[in-house]
DNA sequence: TTCTACTTGCAACTCAGTTGCATTAAGCTA
DNA sequence: TAGCTTAATGCAACTGAGTTGCAAGTAGAA
């Protein structure tokens, strides 16, 4: 992390009256520096190790409650989260999850319209997973 | 189950290859007379437990392979599953599941466009959940 | 009615995610 | 900058949805 995303990284947790400890810097360079959202086991994975599930877990349940990442699609037994300032707050970017391989892709730049709520329903966030075949499996 | 209702069950699990048991008899009518889609648990809630949990996704697993069922969403822990021609073969219609009382509901009525894929992904279907809140937490 | 392969139930298991508790450390205060 | 308070962490043990192996039961074809 260089001292620019660092500061910037600190205020986040500082904003949401997290402390800033060297798990929680951690996981969210892990977060930031990823194209695709990740279990807490690439995520353990990717810190080699250096934190135990549970912080892992636990960290990623205050950053739930301060909406600095969110869970963005299930699959395979998982959870898979990324970081909240991925999406609009209304609906979340498009998910792609591979049938074939598990693989999964973000579909950022992919947009569709909010769904309108039925009387009475207000809706918090909208989510898009498509099931298909990623272009790795297709050959 | 009435006896048309009955033949016509019948002949899904015909066309599908699958022995007619009573289990299987049973299940399918649970999810065709229900509005949400059903955990595991609702299902053999429902049957009064006359049928082991091992049975239930047994049979859950082998609709999911023959598409006579399919996984609308996952909440609180656990798959809920429904019928499969309430859908779609391309998309399924929206679910709702309120963060309050984590009840849940179809939207049928709601379309909204089919997501165009980036080159070379194949989509086979597409889902969307939508997290709220319900009327009857509203209040 | 017989036979065989598919289905079911039971027991034991797997493993993502959770909980309790003792220890450590962030960061505020004087 | 030392001391203090409280939040964060690590470890061990747990929970429970979903899975697996195997023996016993049964659908349905012959």
């Amino acid at each position: 992390m260089n001292p620019d995303e660092k500061k910037s990284v600190k205020s986040i947790l500082k904003n949401a009256n997290l402390r800033c400890t060297a798990a929680r810097l951690a996981i969210l360079d892990v977060l930031s520096h990823s194209d695709t959202a990740l279990t807490q086991k690439q995520i353990t994975d990717s810190l080699k190790d250096r934190y135990d599930k549970v912080t892992i877990y636990r960290t990623l349940d205050a950053f739930l409650r301060a909406d600095i990442v969110h869970k963005a699609f299930y699959q395979e037994r998982e959870w898979h989260f990324e970081l909240a300032d991925r999406c609009g707050r209304q609906q979340c970017h498009p998910h792609f999850a591979c049938r074939l391989c598990g693989k999964n892709f973000c579909f950022d730049g992919i947009s569709y319209p909010i769904i309108q709520m039925p009387a009475n329903f207000e809706s918090l966030q909208q989510k898009v997973l498509i099931e298909g075949v990623c272009p790795d499996c297709k050959n």
